[in-house]
DNA sequence: CCGATATTAGGACTAGGTACTAAAGTTAGT
DNA sequence: ACTAACTTTAGTACCTAGTCCTAATATCGG
């Protein structure tokens, strides 16, 4: 059995921290007071109702979910490209690219940049990425500016081989070596007759 | 004014698709109709009710809050997850995600969603990818659901070793192995004062 | 015009509260 | 031991945002 007023105050806090979802009468079930203690308690603590406690959890769900998705459609400004030799890149790292806990670039879109510049640099009607090596070799953050370099090393009948190396200033932050698959035209083989 | 039946339940699902936080009577007065017709709008729809509709937000994000890394960060959606060990997630490839020329999914959400993964499962403040060794073994098209599974290989002082196999239905679209670099958060001297 | 569908109105009830008053129970100080 | 202060409990009225149900109108198509 809890004693004061004050342990019992504490080990409320906690737990409606730990569980939000609690209401006031299981909370008067689990500490062996009436509900109205509980509601004494949390007016004192200022520890707000159920819903305005739910309400609260959801509404800072929403906040994230507005500004989780987007890679956009071209990652990087392609600032030189000369086709099936090399292309430049550039991209600015801002606020929805890094991992709110530490303010680091999220892997995959240096990914995405360093990918799409192979993509762009090979001068056929289709280039999907088949295989790719590549490592961070150091963490990028909010502000910075990302400069993709992508060189063609060499094209077999139906592959390229592209290297991206991304710098911020003069670091190498990203390294990648991509292998391309590509094809001149789109022999369509598969039906499109669902309409999608 | 909104005429028939069908259209205002059309609109009334997104209304609330994008602002779950809406009351009967306020759907009631946009639309023009009363809350009864609302009401059974939203039974027809079988849509809950707002305290649900919050509740059902504000879980997700409970679900997240356990993990160390926001769930809001991740590409695609976590379906299961064993810290340290392995996870789930799938990722429906929508207009948004392929090359208009071809229909075909553009590499770097392949990678987002696998890398996302590999962050998601490592259970620390930390993670980064620092090298990755990654296929693409069949392109993915508009409309298909990817199925990523996620597997902690082995784990050395700062590094964890995780495989990743992505799969649309039985077939394996996208395999990679990721290198994550892994760390307790620098300080955070956290003031819980909350006394005020 | 009739019948079906759609809309509106109203009442009874619910959960999970707030706000307030009032009565007890407990503790401390002298 | 006795009073004052604090703490807990009880009870009432009221609130929001609903559910569930019945019944009365409106509107539309054949």
């Amino acid at each position: 059995m809890r004693r004061t007023k004050k342990e019992r105050q504490e080990h409320l806090q906690e737990t409606i921290q730990a569980n939000p979802f609690v209401t006031d009468e299981e909370l008067a079930g689990q500490f062996h007071v009436s509900v109205q203690t509980i509601r004494l308690d949390r007016m004192e603590l200022s520890i707000p109702e159920l819903r305005e406690r739910i309400k609260y959890v959801a509404e800072r769900n929403m906040d994230d979910e507005v500004r989780s998705l987007p890679i956009e459609e071209v990652i990087g400004d392609i600032i030189d490209i000369e086709l099936d030799k090399s292309a430049i890149s550039i991209f600015d790292v801002k606020k929805e690219h890094v991992f709110t806990r530490n303010g680091i670039a999220r892997g995959h879109h240096l990914f995405a940049q360093a990918n799409s510049l192979a993509v762009a640099v090979i001068n056929d009607e289709m280039a999907l990425t088949r295989k790719a090596d590549i490592q961070f070799t150091r963490p990028v953050r909010e502000g910075e500016r990302i400069v993709a370099k992508a060189k063609v090393i060499r094209t077999e009948k139906l592959q390229t081989i592209v290297k991206v190396s991304s710098f911020v200033g003069s670091e190498l932050v990203f390294r990648g070596e991509f292998s391309m698959f590509r094809a001149p035209l789109p022999d369509k083989e598969g039906q499109d007759e669902t309409g999608n």
